[in-house]
DNA sequence: CAGTTATTTTGAATGATTCAAAAAAGCGCT
DNA sequence: AGCGCTTTTTTGAATCATTCAAAATAACTG
C-alpha cells in the first residue's frame, strides 16, 4: 500500500506536509515533534512546525502513530503501532528502544486489587542505561576506584 | 518521628512552608504543585507558588516524596515512597489510584531482548475506569440500546 | 545574638503545545 | 478542465506548567 492510499483508506486528504511525515516516520524512532519538522523541513522547506503538529494529531487520531511520553520530556511520536509493545528509556542520554513484552498476560498486568477500577490498558516504561552509558558509567567507577 | 525531625533527617531546614506541605501531603493522594499550592495557601496565607516549587523540589531530591507523570498532565507528588507501587489514570475522570505489584519478580518486567540497555527500574501505569466512571458507561450504553 | 548559608519572595523567562482566523489546497461533481 | 465545499495549512498569538535569577528574609551554628 502507498503512502497516499494509505492516508485515503484513513479518511485524510493526500497533503504534501503528511507524506513527508510518513517518510520521516517510516523509520523506526521515537522522535518528538520539533525533531519531525526538522526532518520534514529538509524535504519540503517552508513547512511549518505547527502543520507538523496538525499531521501528528491527526494521525495519532486516526492510529497511523502512537503518540508516548516519557517523564520530563516532550511527546514522541513513533510508527509502530496495533501492538502492544514498551519502552526503555536511558537515564543517562534519553535514548529510547522497544521492549516487546514477553508475557502476554503478565501477572503484573492484573493486580488483584485495583481500587474498583476496571482496567483496560497498562503502559510499562523501564528505566536503564543503554550498552554506550552503561559502559562509559563503569570505566568511570574504575576511574575513581 | 515529628515532620520536623524527618526535615533535619534529610538535611534540610525547618520552615513554615515545608511542615505545611508535610501537612498536606500526608493523606494519600497525588497532587498537582498547583493543588499542594492551594492547600498550603489555606494553612499558611502568603505563601508563593514558587516556594511550593522549591519545597516538592528538595523533597523529590531527599525522597520525602515521589514525582510521578502520567501522559498529558503535569507532575503529581505523593507521600508513599520507599515502595514499588503503580499507578491507575482513570480516563474518563483522571483519577489516580495506587495499584501494588502483585508478583515480586514479575515476568514482564525482565524482558528477555531489552536492546542491550541495563535495566533499572520500571514504572506501569494502567489506564483504566473507575468505579464512578464504569457505571457512567453503563447507563450510557444502556441509554443508547 | 551575630554570621553564614539556605530558603523564600518577586518578577520574569522558557519550552511545548494549543487556539484562532484567514489563506490555500484537495477532492467530488459536472 | 473548472466550480464549490471542506479540510488543511499558514501565520500569529495565547496558554500552561515549570524553571531561572536576584534581592530579601529566615534558619541554624557557635
Amino acid at each position: 500500500m502507498t503512502d497516499s492510499e494509505r492516508l485515503q483508506q484513513a479518511g485524510l486528504r493526500v497533503t504534501a506536509p503528511r507524506l513527508a511525515t510518513l517518510e520521516v516516520l517510516r523509520e523506526p524512532g521515537h522522535l518528538t515533534a520539533e525533531e519531525v519538522y526538522q526532518r520534514v523541513a529538509e524535504t519540503l522547506p517552508g513547512t511549518s512546525l505547527q502543520a507538523v503538529y496538525n499531521v501528528l494529531a491527526a494521525f495519532t487520531e486516526a492510529e497511523l502513530v502512537r503518540r508516548v511520553e516519557f517523564p520530563g520530556s516532550p511527546w514522541r511520536y513513533e510508527s509502530r503501532v496495533g501492538d502492544n509493545h514498551h519502552h526503555v528509556v536511558c537515564s543517562g542520554c534519553g535514548a529510547v528502544a522497544d521492549i516487546d513484552c514477553v508475557v502476554g498476560h503478565a501477572p503484573c498486568l492484573t493486580p488483584s486489587d485495583a481500587s474498583g477500577f476496571v482496567l483496560t490498558r497498562a503502559e510499562v516504561t523501564f528505566e536503564g542505561l543503554c550498552a554506550a552509558c552503561a559502559a562509559a558509567a563503569d570505566r568511570e567507577s574504575l576511574a575513581s576506584a
